[in-house]
DNA sequence: TAACTAATGCAATTCTGTTGCATTTTAATT
DNA sequence: AATTAAAATGCAACAGAATTGCATTAGTTA
């Protein structure tokens, strides 16, 4: 059961709104991608909080731990964060630039033609993972 | 283009073999799910090779360079390395213990009940990602 | 076996992310 | 507005994963 992320369901549930919180809230209801670290850190800098990364790496953990964002695993060797809001979608990322781009219908068999025709992207690779509870974990509960 | 990981092609290739990167590639060779750092380093002990890390590191750079093996990042934020050879196919992450397996079918839309049919794994959540070019680096190629 | 180059071990280093603790800020209460 | 308790923050130190520099060792070819 995720949450919206906004700043009045924050302070229903009891949390506090800082100059932090709210900047970063702003940043991933607005930004349509996932957002790295770095980039967080960045937009917090344009918007002239220069904070501590310390601060920055908590308070993703805060909104981690109430499930208003989600971590995403990107090549390469990257973990971004998107609101876990989101309908259900995947990723588009570009091996040259790095520029990501989302996508929402996922039916694999058609997908390399309709992405390329729509999207202008061209697919040259995919990873699909699935995370559940194998059989041996799903008999002992 | 990948190329078979064989003692035979990597001499061929004009690479040495030592002890490390035999026990290495066997232990690729013979492995039917991704292996982590961890991994090959408690395999090459258990076979009796107690190597430096660095130089694990450096064979899996290696292997990957020169496209023997591929990486494969799952969660939580975890890295792994298979045999890049391999039919195209996914993964089975058991969020409790851990245990990874393979699936080379990946109609995404039959696979939740195939897959708790046939592996008896129930699937609650997967990833999928896309790799290429986007439009704007499709142009200036 | 000699000689060249790749592979290795070790220590030091980088990079990411985390923790402990003292201080500041938020927001509820008086 | 002042008080208070809890949460948020900054800073420095730390932890872990992975990398680098350099001296040494081992694999391969002639």
């Amino acid at each position: 059961m995720d949450t919206d992320l906004t700043l009045s369901s924050l302070r229903d549930e009891g949390h506090r709104i800082t100059r932090v919180r709210e900047e970063m809230v702003k940043f991933f209801v607005e930004s349509s991608k996932p957002l790295s670290f770095g980039d967080v850190m960045r937009a917090l800098e344009e918007a002239g909080l220069f904070v501590n990364k310390t601060t920055v790496y908590r308070e993703l953990k805060f909104l981690l731990e109430y499930g208003y964002i989600a971590e995403v695993y990107l090549y390469p060797r990257k973990v971004y964060y998107e609101l876990s809001d989101l309908r259900h979608h995947h990723h588009l990322v570009c091996e040259k630039c790095g520029k990501i781009d989302n996508i929402i219908n996922c039916l694999v068999d058609r997908l390399e033609r309709d992405v390329l025709k729509r999207k202008g992207f061209k697919i040259k690779r995919h990873t699909l993972e699935f995370y559940g509870l194998c059989s041996d974990c799903l008999e002992r509960d």
